[in-house]
DNA sequence: AAGACGTGGAT
DNA sequence: TATCCAAGTCT
């Protein structure tokens, strides 16, 4: 079983060779990158933000605004800003070494019960429950749970704790979420392949589909709203968003609120400034997590001198993708023609299709 | 306690 | 096109 564990265990770039201690800055950064977010999605940003800020404390000495930048792309910015607050927690309070207790690491900010205990058992070996998405789909179908995941957390920790006292706890969790992540799948799981199949009550009644149970679903509402292309000479208009809720603290084109009950007809009076605002034709569309949006496009063009504007700033519309754009405004920023739609990312290295 | 909070890929 | 899903946290 271990050999075999050995073999199948994921090659990851946060993880240390086998038999070698991994840095807790690297296993904290790949955590707080990975929840919510596909091993594929977070790669890049790890590389990136690993090779910029090699260690807690260049992370640390950043300006919140470039980490912000080096993360667009990758969603839940809350995130980002939380990554930052630790970074400057850790080399202050903890002068650079991060705490080994999942107690102390719980009080981080963007450091709950699961990265708590990540932490904890891979960076250190401590004897945590690591209870990620992964090993609550595993234990839910080893024990046939009834009840979803997050009514279900503590009861599904209690039974993975049931099973064993692990020798090596980050192994161990690791080797859980791996098997989550390749056999245990949410979707068609391989219960022929899998080394607990003869101990699981859901394969047994041949439903491991059938967990763990999921929750009702809210219906995504839809929403509208306007954004604001201003072009002068070859700048462009930005601003940042306020600090706190969606796309918190994420650069912007000047957009009105996102309302279910918009209407466009009275948008141009929410411009920036007064001009010649013209709509461009099609919304664009993305879906958030909680509502759908709609956005539409206008567009405008001011003469030099360049006019001040308070709260805003101009950016070279040549080069939009340093600015480190969310998605919509991505999104966005092709509409309005600024940028071409194959345009590389920061960390992708998509190539243009046309 | 339950909603807010992104994005891209798979089905 | 619609829905689900991916190493959750904060309020």
């Amino acid at each position: 079983m271990r050999a075999k564990a050995r073999r199948n265990r994921r090659d990851l770039p946060w993880r240390a060779p086998p038999g070698e201690t991994p840095d807790p800055y690297a296993v904290w950064l790949s955590e707080i990158m990975l929840q919510q977010t596909t091993v594929a999605a977070a790669k890049p940003y790890f590389a990136a933000f690993l090779s910029r800020w090699p260690h807690v404390e260049a992370l640390a000495k950043a300006p919140l605004d470039e980490a912000m930048k080096a993360w667009a792309g990758l969603g839940y910015y809350a995130r980002a800003r939380n990554m930052h607050a630790c970074a400057g927690l850790v080399a202050t309070k903890y002068r650079g070494r991060f705490p080994t207790s999942e107690l102390e690491l719980r009080e981080l900010p963007g450091v709950g019960p699961y990265t708590a205990a990540a932490i904890a058992a891979i960076a250190f070996n401590r004897p945590a429950i690591v209870v990620d998405g992964n090993i609550q789909r595993v234990v839910a179908r080893l024990f046939a749970v009834s009840e979803p995941p997050r009514q279900a957390r503590t009861r599904i920790a209690e039974l993975l704790a049931s099973l064993l006292s692990p020798e090596r706890p980050g192994d161990f969790a690791q080797g859980l979420m791996d098997l989550g992540a390749g056999v245990c799948t949410a979707r068609a799981p391989s219960c022929g392949a899998c080394p607990f199949a003869g101990a699981c009550e859901a394969a047994r009644r041949g439903e491991a589909e059938a967990f763990p149970v999921k929750a009702p679903r809210t219906p995504k509402p839809n929403r509208k709203g306007a954004a604001f292309v201003l072009r002068c000479a070859e700048l462009t208009l930005l601003r940042t968003r306020p600090p706190r809720g969606l796309l918190g603290a994420m650069t912007e084109f000047p957009t009105t609120p996102f309302e279910e009950d918009f209407d466009v007809s009275k948008a141009r009076a929410m411009a920036p400034l007064p001009a010649k605002w013209r709509l461009l034709d099609g919304d664009v569309e993305h879906v958030f997590t909680h509502f759908r949006l709609e956005l539409a496009v206008f567009i405008a063009r001011v003469a030099p001198p360049v006019p001040r504007i308070e709260n805003y700033r101009w950016a070279p519309a040549r080069d939009l993708d340093r600015e480190g754009l969310p998605t919509l405004m991505r999104k966005v920023a092709v509409h309005a023609g600024l940028i071409r739609s194959g345009s590389a990312r920061k960390h992708g290295n998509d190539m243009e299709s046309g």
